[in-house]
DNA sequence: GCTTGACCCTGTAGCCGCTCCAGGGTTTGC
DNA sequence: GCAAACCCTGGAGCGGCTACAGGGTCAAGC
């Protein structure tokens, strides 16, 4: 199976399964003589185990614990239930963020009733106070596995 | 004012001014004979707006936008409404969205009771089956205003 | 006057998880 | 024998910063 099969019964771009190689998700096929990837059900599994956890929202180095716990079958699976357990809690509160977040907005909504002066738009004057509790750098956040950004359509 | 003092005030990085500075949402102040940025009580509060909009999960380019109507004080502020309104539809759809994830990593979770072999673990049996409706591609996501990366201590 | 340290400057590279492109080579069907 | 569809590598780009490297400037203390 060359990478374009693989990628179309996964559902997924070309690019990502090479980007996934590359990232150490997936190993690395043997290649045929003109240099192709070829890959077996094997990949294929492994490609769609990786699919589903992304979709699960969890970040590629969790994805990888969870790989690497599965290459060792015999160990026993507490830790792949502490890692669900965590990011199940990042998701968490991850919500509570945001349903904070979404009352603030509401309330800010609120101050205006439409169709004003921008000068004397109550929005304006709500934002142009200062801001809650600050927040954290964005560098520590990246070890997480709850994505901040949006998808579209979002 | 130099950017420590205003940094400082606004508790930001210096970086982050200079950034803001370059991403054009804060105008480039003059400069010192040594060629230090000189900063007036305007920028002061425009910094403040900036990082108030950032803390509510706003995006530059939303926050640009925001900022391009208050420097039009006359206009009526139906757009600033919209804007808001937008916001916060993406803010209910990334709550929907994390409570459904967190529903289905709950039902994973339970396939689980503990301590058994990596190979008879249900949870990882549950995550090899394929995965639910596939996600948006990312590129398109970096028009909304609702991040999904986590921060640090998420 | 000289040193030390705190501050400032520009420019570049890195984070995540891809996505897309350029510029080439190969295979497949007609 | 040729076009279209596939494959390869390497690099740049997204957002919103962060963290350097490698320099210049300034104020205080000796």
């Amino acid at each position: 199976m060359r990478i374009g099969e693989l990628a179309r019964r996964a559902d997924c771009p070309v690019e990502t399964v090479r980007y996934y190689e590359k990232a150490g998700l997936l190993p690395a096929p043997r290649r045929s003589g003109a240099n192709y990837r070829s890959y077996a059900a094997g990949h294929a599994e492994r490609l769609a185990f990786i699919l589903r956890c992304r979709s699960l929202d969890m970040s590629l180095p969790e994805i990888r614990s969870l790989l690497e716990a599965i290459d060792r079958p015999g160990a026993d699976c507490s830790g792949i239930d502490a890692l669900l357990d965590e990011h199940i809690g990042h998701v968490s509160a991850r919500i509570l963020e945001l349903k904070r977040l979404r009352a603030e907005l509401a309330s800010i909504r609120a101050r205006c009733a439409g169709a004003k002066a921008t000068a004397e738009c109550g929005i304006v004057k709500t934002l142009a106070r200062s801001r809650a509790a600050p927040r954290e750098p964005s560098h520590v956040a990246a070890a997480h596995g709850v994505a901040r950004r949006a998808r579209k359509g979002f």
